[in-house]
DNA sequence: GTCTATATCCTGATAGAC
DNA sequence: GTCTATCAGGATATAGAC
């Protein structure tokens, strides 16, 4: 049984844990990590300083936290396409799975969530304070890696370093197309949009499954 | 005519800012920008805090003014790479243009007894918050995007629109590929070696090539 | 040109009252 | 759980002696 005062008192800790948690995603994601104090998230969420370390302990773990919330829905989203492709008797393509693994993340973004942190943090991964990534990915990606790895292993007909290989490939690309335009206008003197999100995905589908064919194919040309 | 005292300050001028620049390069690549204080620079190079302002007017054109000496080389490289493909005669492959394009970076990488940081260096710049690689392109590419771009799109016979697409994901796979093995090790379970530079290079030109082909062909075909 | 010393401000984190 | 007040230290930048 739950005592009045006591919902209330969850009531409140989780409202104050929420409007941290959003203003510091908004945050991050507009001005980085590093670039953004916990007095500024504090103060767009209009709450107090100490709550942070009260309900976080630190900022890297309220890091961890926002990007694992952010990340959550859009790993289940793959799965659920992957679900999908996988019920229907006749085995996915390489386009099929790619769209699964690359599509939830630009539809997020076209949806206004901001992603464009997470590619970032993914780069800097050797470096982020305290080894952020390498206590963030297994967390993250165990699950999306485990189900999506044998599925591409099979449509592609590599073995499993060689994928890797690509993947870890196919990944850089998408977290360039996805951290920001000022490259891309930069190369097409402003022509080409950067927030033209079909146009990026469907190029990153057609671009990622030719280059792991490429892979492939050498693999077995040698193997 | 120049005077002894004055030879003497000039030479003790760009020892400070050679040693100052040395400092920087190292610990840019290693911690980031944003991590990186003046104090530890100017600590690490054994010359004045005051002397980094003096040198440089900020922090962030120290930050422009290594990231540019670094660069310089290893541009001048891929030109000289590039007039040799461009002076047989034949038309360069795809393969070879990308050779060109990638490999000094590898090869800088290779010879990493004293510049072992200066790739995660590059790929960082990609990723740093705030407008430092917008300022930074032009002078950085502009000579590389002017001859290897026609090159490109000479060999693909591919539109310069869809080229920089291209070139967008292609810079992006290998911004991951030099950033670091975090990633690559969870996803192969350590099992692929990051510092495998001749497999990472092989590899990166096979799955460009094939991807800027597929780019190239559906550009063909729909127009 | 180089240095010491310092100004001014901001950082993450915490102790302790309520 | 939330607050105030504060700690200990780091940030960039500059003034002025030498």
């Amino acid at each position: 049984m739950i005592e009045a005062h006591q919902e209330q008192a969850l009531h409140a800790a989780s409202q104050t844990k929420q409007r941290i948690l959003d203003a510091a995603e908004r945050l991050f994601s507009q001005h980085g990590f590093a670039a953004t104090s916990l007095r500024r998230i504090t103060s767009e969420a209009q709450v107090n300083l100490a709550a942070v370390n009260y309900h976080f302990r630190s900022k890297e773990e309220l890091i961890q936290a926002v990007v694992l919330r952010k990340l959550d829905p859009i790993n289940r989203r793959r799965l659920e396409i992957l679900d999908q492709l996988e019920t229907g008797g006749v085995e996915p393509t390489i386009e099929e799975l790619l769209h699964a693994f690359f599509g939830p993340i630009f539809e997020a973004r076209r949806a206004g969530v901001q992603v464009c942190e997470f590619p970032k943090l993914l780069a800097r991964a050797h470096t982020e304070p305290g080894d952020l990534m390498t206590r963030l990915l297994p967390a993250a990606f165990s699950e999306i890696l485990a189900r999506f790895g044998p599925a591409f292993r099979r449509a592609l007909k590599v073995d499993q370093l060689e994928l890797m290989w690509g993947m870890h490939l196919a990944i850089g690309s998408m977290a360039h197309l996805l951290s920001g335009g000022a490259v891309l206008a930069f190369l097409s003197g402003g022509e080409a949009d950067a927030n033209d999100y079909d146009g990026a995905l469907r190029r990153l589908i057609r671009y990622t499954a030719s280059g792991l064919r490429a892979l492939a194919e050498k693999e077995n040309v040698a193997g």
